[in-house]
DNA sequence: TTAACCTGTATTTATCTTGATTACATGTAT
DNA sequence: ATACATGTAATCAAGATAAATACAGGTTAA
């Protein structure tokens, strides 16, 4: 199992946008970069506006950031996207028998160990932001040429 | 989204075949106390033994840890029972758009930031034994008797 | 040896999530 | 009024999970 595209794919606007910045970046423009469908692009797009990352507007072609770049970082996408529930990462087996001592203390045993698994990993991703994931495309696409 | 109970449930039988040390721990025993079916059991059974974490044998009822508990960490399990692919706990869109700088960098650009995401939670996992989760158990059992 | 019981493994099924696709209502601009 | 964009809902196929069933093969005890 892994964590749905809806992440990356959003971290991929975003800083399509910006690089973007002085052109109009439409959903269909984003779409062909991504290799989506523009609905889907629509639809991140909706959960992106909705985090405060973006400014767009019905009916007017394109989205720009609503906030600096430095200051978005991989988590704010992450938790935008709704792609993990709070707490939720790791599934339980619901129901464990009470009547077995292992059975009824194993998930509070090992609920916070989970959750602090989690919080690890979403302190990575905070500590990325989309101008630092733009400026090392950039990077990249000096070297190469 | 989220990583398959397997992982919680092979914790839970590798942390019950301990403390139930000396006595039988087939499948059906494990099933009763976690709220499954044997064959379920069996299934994650195969799969800690193939990892080198408990013994069983065909035939013959229960099964024992093959390690001392202080030495099987969670991440152990985790690979164990293979609920994330290496590298693979986010998942990138396929096929992002060459003719544009963001598309032809985004996945060599961020899936190192998700590694170490992904490393960083596995590490945690790795940082607590099956003797601990055992242990938080016992303490949780005497005070509330 | 036979009967009872266990593990190992395959198959089937229902349920859920994802992502692609289509459709269309609503908003904007020329 | 026409063209085009966003917002959002609905549908669909594909893939994963876990429950359930079945049975082959190994072991033990009577």
């Amino acid at each position: 199992m892994s964590i749905s595209s809806r992440f990356t794919v959003g971290v991929h606007i975003l800083t399509l946008i910006e690089l973007n910045k002085d052109g109009i970046s439409s959903s269909e423009f984003l779409a062909g970069s991504v290799n989506t469908n523009p609905s889907l692009v629509r639809k991140i797009m909706g959960m992106l506006k909705k985090a405060g990352l973006i400014e767009v507007q019905p009916g007017i072609a394109g989205a720009k950031l609503a906030k600096e770049p430095a200051t978005i970082s991989l988590l704010d996408v992450y938790k935008a996207v709704d792609v993990v529930k709070e707490k939720e990462l790791f599934s339980l087996h619901d129901n464990p028998h009470p009547d077995c001592p292992v059975g009824r203390n194993i998930q509070d045993s090992i609920t916070p160990i989970l959750s602090a698994a989690q919080f690890a990993l979403e302190k990575v991703l905070g500590n990325v932001t989309i101008e630092e994931v733009l400026k090392d495309i950039v990077e990249k696409e000096n070297n190469n040429s």
